[in-house]
DNA sequence: CGACAATTAAAACGGTCGTTTGAATGAAAA
DNA sequence: TTTTCATTCAAACGACCGTTTTAATTGTCG
């Protein structure tokens, strides 16, 4: 990892770039068996690069993980908060639905081209050290931005109850990311953004709530 | 492994018995790094126990994560099913909010005493694959249960789309049980039990979607 | 007591892990 | 051409993995 500016320069070799294939190739098995089970290794084989050189680019597995989630994550980060910015910007009221699906919408765009969504989620459950400070440093900027747009829409409700509500919907998010359809139905048959419509309309009424006021039991 | 009946006959010794420690220890190990993430000389080690006995008393490692897992799910489905069936013998009519009280309520019980929650949350996003034919097998039955009184419930929406929001219920139950309080919030000072109600009035509000018939925009 | 089975203990097995090393490669700079 | 230096390569390092083997220990019962 001397000098990681040099390949960038003129990237006509035989072989597409080095650094991308091993970057590729981790995301891949990073989504498919997680950051403990995936080897170097196997991550060297399926890039078709020599085993050193995933320590020549990236240093350490860690450092590794880290370049893959980033890679990723920031620009969707950075495309939520620019839709909510231009969300803003509009002339018309926010409400909880456009909020959530500008929040939702960047998940669509990379869906198909890459591993993206179950890497991430995978990675949002990963034990590893490295991973939630990554994602707890990185998520809390855009998650205070929603909050507080969310806290506009809903002003009679407490910012701390609608963070327990934006954390129900990061779960009900990494739920579809990671598994897919629901469990007993089989997969493949159904359009991927079919669960983003179906996520949205979830969060949005969990977030909503309308039925707070009525009377509720106890747990049993 | 050779024959496990035996240590139950008399249970008289110094050390507490030897499966239930490795068990325990196992349990809290796979809590805290995962399944991949945790050796079984970790879990020896921390069980106060030889290495061999791990293997001696339940052949394997993954054989030792099923036996972990059994143990603490079998008995919640089971409450799950019986809270269920008491309910439907009940006089009062169900409601989304009745049936998914019973659904949570047995998180309640032995959320203090083990490791349970994140130990599940955990399971729920590991690659290996036995963990998911358990845990998919095990939920079918309780989850098929509960989708059949929620469609008593809600006749006019479809199972199918009745499985999507239980899928985002179980999303938003597996956050709660591995993560906790919402990021960004320092854990510890509530109440463990102040996050199921936060999530029982959340996926009540989803399930329910009062807003569905309302005009929705698209997805940016 | 001695026989016996259940359990624990110690040591080693082959294998894979993340990481490091040092030499070969090959294109740009001089 | 010679020098230079980023990159690739094969090989090895020590450490740890799940599992197995073999022996020692323990308590029970004839």
């Amino acid at each position: 990892m001397k000098n990681m500016s040099r390949q960038a320069d003129h990237r006509d070799k035989q072989q597409p770039d080095t650094q991308a294939r091993i970057l590729n190739a981790a995301e891949m098995l990073f989504a498919e068996r997680g950051y403990a089970a995936t080897s170097l290794r196997a991550i060297a084989s399926a890039a078709d690069v020599n085993l050193a050189a995933t320590h020549y680019h990236f240093g350490s597995k860690k450092h590794l993980l880290s370049t893959v989630f980033h890679r990723r994550i920031d620009p969707i980060n950075e495309a939520r908060l620019a839709g909510l910015a231009s969300l803003k910007a509009a002339s018309q009221p926010l409400t909880t639905r456009s909020i959530m699906a500008v929040f939702f919408g960047p998940l669509r765009s990379e869906a198909v081209v890459s591993h993206l969504p179950r890497m991430l989620g995978r990675v949002f459950s990963e034990p590893e050290t490295i991973s939630r400070p990554i994602l707890e440093e990185q998520f809390m900027e855009v998650a205070s931005a929603f909050l507080t747009e969310l806290n506009a829409v809903h002003p009679d409700v407490t910012r701390s109850e609608l963070q327990w509500r934006l954390h129900f919907v990061i779960g009900a998010m990494v739920q579809l990311l990671l598994i897919g359809t629901p469990l007993g139905t089989e997969p493949g048959r159904e359009n991927p953004e079919d669960g983003l419509e179906h996520l949205l309309d979830f969060c949005v009424a969990g977030i909503e709530q309308p039925g707070h006021e009525t009377g509720r039991e106890e747990l049993p």
